[in-house]
DNA sequence: GCTTGACAAGTGGCCTGACCACCTGATTAC
DNA sequence: GTAATCAGGTGGTCAGGCCACTTGTCAAGC
């Protein structure tokens, strides 16, 4: 028994995701930091001893993660390093996890609720100012479906991005994205818009008072009242949304 | 104003990208499962209409990204897709921000938070003698660190997965696995264990009731308990951790 | 003197073609 | 019938080249 302990490393990684460690780890030290510039692809061939496709692989790589940024003919630089940018990948689990609209809309209640109650003790005054701003354009474009709906999603994003926490912001952006069929769907009924508008002025005046409680009862009660909605329009059986409408 | 809109698309993405997120398009819509093997690179390359080395740097990205895995000489294959293996790339922004432990964990908080009290309404009966079985267990393995560590993720996670929303299963689980390192630091102290056994105790005693708010308070404050242990390894002052420590 | 234009060098984007290492299945030798 | 061998397919890597874009320089024009 006890098979390893005497071998080393087993490195059975490709060279290239190797070279990708080896810049992700530069950074991780401080040796590179945002804004920098990565030495030019053919030189980085020679000082990883390794050969140029094998290097653009990795700056590949991480350019996917956004890590690093290439400008044609003007060199690579590494990113902000934004957690927001960073932590957006996760979109991809949750496109493919086996799911339905109301199980997404569960997951966007449950975020947005939390968010209602942590934003109201952390939200900053010019995000509240910010809020209140969008209210009110809100309030005169409450007979424009198109641009309504635009200042609706850009509010909800604001509350769940007044918490300060980046990877909440990145899960719910993926969820409210798999689910932005649906709100367009409920923006459309004029009578929805006028219900929807006196939820938000209700939200942003419990954020206004910080008080969390309010808060997060407030967005849960315009949730709860889009749930309902949604139940009509997608049915126990409409499970499973995705699959091929051909063939 | 209204500087784009007549543009239609402007895709300013390398070939490879492209091409990745093609491969990952079929993975959504169900074209390529786990475990289906990729077309070997150079049909692949004349299928997409571009080379064979940006067809292997789109596999590349795919390979980081934990959505495929290469054999050498055997073809390339959809991995298990599994939530733990996607969400693994994160670890990235982990390492340069510890402070982002702080916000994993205030995720996994809400998750868990809710999933409580979700489950207290849909919890079945073989769950709960399940989960009655597994308190049982813990008891008897309060001095096995590892046993217990065990025991108590398969316990979170059960709770969780008595949600029935698969979404939140696969949140969870990806969360849960991140922040694996910090439960098994927690895990170590025994006074610890058996505080967290007690609430452990106190949640399923809830949930066997279906007392919704008892089962969520029960939740919150156990984890509540732990973010503080947590507050003190990855405090405030550890923000911006990265600089050279030499010029 | 200042601006403007063309030019050249540097750099990323992409491709062709080649060789090697590894796996698999069929064929062959025993 | 079994085992060794071999050939084809496939990923891993490299070398070298051409194109597109950016940037700084430098000369021509104002």
């Amino acid at each position: 028994m006890s098979p390893a302990r005497v071998f080393p490393v087993l490195q059975k990684s490709s060279v290239s995701l190797q070279a990708a460690e080896a810049i992700k780890s530069l950074i991780v030290a401080g040796e590179l930091g945002s804004g920098d510039a990565l030495p030019p692809e053919r030189d980085l061939a020679v000082m990883l001893g390794i050969s140029r496709p094998s290097v653009r692989e990795a700056i590949r790589v991480l350019t996917a993660m956004n890590v690093v940024e290439p400008r044609h003919g003007g060199g690579t630089y590494v990113t902000s390093l934004d957690p927001r940018l960073l932590a957006r990948p996760i979109n991809f689990l949750l496109q493919i996890a086996p799911s339905s609209f109301l199980d997404l809309f569960e997951v966007r209640q449950v975020l947005e609720v939390a968010a209602a109650r942590l934003a109201a003790a952390r939200i900053s005054e010019e995000m509240l100012t910010s809020l209140e701003e969008l209210v009110g354009a809100a309030a005169a474009a409450l007979r424009q479906p198109a641009r309504y709906s635009e200042l609706d999603f850009e509010l909800h994003a604001k509350v769940v991005e007044a918490t300060g926490n980046p990877i909440y912001l990145s899960l719910y952006e993926s969820v409210s994205d798999l689910l932005l069929e649906t709100r367009r769907r409920t923006a459309r009924v004029p009578a929805m818009r006028n219900q929807d508008h006196d939820d938000h002025v209700a939200i942003v005046a419990a954020l206004r008072v910080r008080d969390a409680d309010a808060a997060a009862q407030a967005m849960h009660e315009h949730l709860e009242r889009m749930r309902r909605v949604l139940d009509g329009m997608f049915g126990e059986d409409e499970r499973a949304p995705r699959q091929k409408e051909h063939s």
